[in-house]
DNA sequence: TCGCGTCAAAAGATATATCATTTGAAAAAA
DNA sequence: TTTTTTCAAATGATATATCTTTTGACGCGA
């Protein structure tokens, strides 16, 4: 039995992930619950609650503390004036804040990546955009968000120099919990397209070119799709609302 | 006495701050180190020891490893492959980096704001800026330091949707380590006249002149002292390189 | 019925104990 | 002398125990 006797069983369900020989715990906790929540697998508003998520993991408090601490700094995580931690919900009108601020971070990564670009960068993420479309083709909606992260990272983290990196991964996992949501609307429509702009504009070195596609695909993307199902689902809890 | 007995005394001093009831320790340790960070108090390249901190800060060692996490997490520390945590040392090209983000980041951040500006808050921002000369003419640095990121915290949090605060504070953070340095080149230069030209810009509500002020308020503050200071140290240290 | 105070359970925060890794110096070997 | 090995101390990581705050149900009185 792994049961702990309290019969707290927790409401949600975090897909396991690989755990590398070297990791500590609390690394392994980090990374499987930004993982969960990158892809959206945990519901908006779900707390975790810090003897529940060890006894499902099957571990001590400390390091659950300690990666949900690292969440709440990268705003991946909520905390309340109670202490509590959720998942936060998101308003319509931060998710638009969100949505500009990938815009210009990432159209700034881009450029300052260009210079530093080589045609093994480029076929790499050629390789990548493939995999997408095997992925587009099979239905692996988390498959194609780790490639289209891996696409965009590739690019930006060609200059070794690059601050911006982690900011940008702050904002993906803030837009984490509608992936799942959104992947689908996007899916067979638009990204893939865009893909290939910044690969020509890539190409031509073209900074302004390439600027103008990465942009265009992160509107294309989650910016429009977002708008619908924000509004779908008459997400426009006011910002000042005491969240329960 | 203090003394531990073990005379593994830090090699640094932490300046202390208020502490307010409703702070847990992990909190006040948190600000401490931040406020610390922030104002460059600490040296680039100290390693931060979980226990001479504890025993420094006569606590247990659980408050702190949060804190050091939560500052790890936000790049104002950095975790070593031998899990040593030091103040980050920086690289000429991670500077430049690091200022080329903060302007990015803040001229998003001012548009974004505009729209919600008010007399009001103009008007706070006029006293700040006064508070800002009353420093500069009592050569109080730290003080310095802290109304001028009030004085541009005012204005980019009048939109309250706004996401984009949290990663300029991370910024900050990752340049303070030369705040301290750099203070002191900018005082009796630009810094004030440039935000004369924001409280104008702000008053006839003109976003392109706002964004125009804001970056050269950056570029003439921290981005042109930073290149002087960087390139007197001699702080051009191969990225790749193994710290320590 | 509707607050309102009480109190025990739940959940977070901190301290302490213990385990694991890393470091660095001393001893052994080349 | 130089390199390698060994091992104890230092330090980080995790588990456990204990303290504090918060929650929510229950009973009481208006």
């Amino acid at each position: 039995m792994t049961s702990t006797g309290n019969g707290t069983e927790p409401a949600f369900s975090i897909p396991d992930i690989p755990r590398h020989h070297h990791m500590t715990i609390h690394e392994y906790v980090y990374f499987r619950l930004r993982n969960a929540l990158m892809l959206g697998a945990v519901k908006p508003g779900t707390s975790l609650k810090i003897r529940a998520l060890a006894a499902y993991m099957g571990i001590s408090p400390t390091p659950i503390r300690e990666a949900l601490r690292r969440l709440s700094s990268e705003n991946a995580l909520e905390v309340l004036g109670n202490r509590r931690i959720i998942v936060p919900r998101i308003t319509a009108g931060k998710f638009e804040e969100l949505v500009l601020l990938r815009i210009c971070l990432e159209r700034l990564a881009a450029r300052r990546a260009l210079p530093y670009v080589s045609d093994i960068l480029i076929r790499d993420m050629s390789v990548l955009d493939d995999r997408m479309d095997e992925a587009v083709a099979r239905g692996q909606y988390d498959l194609l968000t780790v490639l289209n992260q891996s696409f965009h990272e590739r690019l930006y983290t060609a200059n070794h120099h690059q601050a911006v990196m982690p900011q940008i991964q702050s904002v993906w996992l803030q837009l984490g919990p509608f992936q799942r949501q959104l992947i689908r609307t996007v899916m067979d429509t638009y990204q893939i397209d865009r893909h290939k702009e910044i690969l020509s504009a890539l190409s031509a070195r073209d900074p302004q070119a390439l600027q103008t596609a990465i942009e265009a695909d992160i509107r294309d993307g989650i910016g429009q799709a977002g708008k619908k199902v924000l509004a779908d689902e008459g997400v426009v809890v006011p910002c000042t609302g005491k969240i329960s």
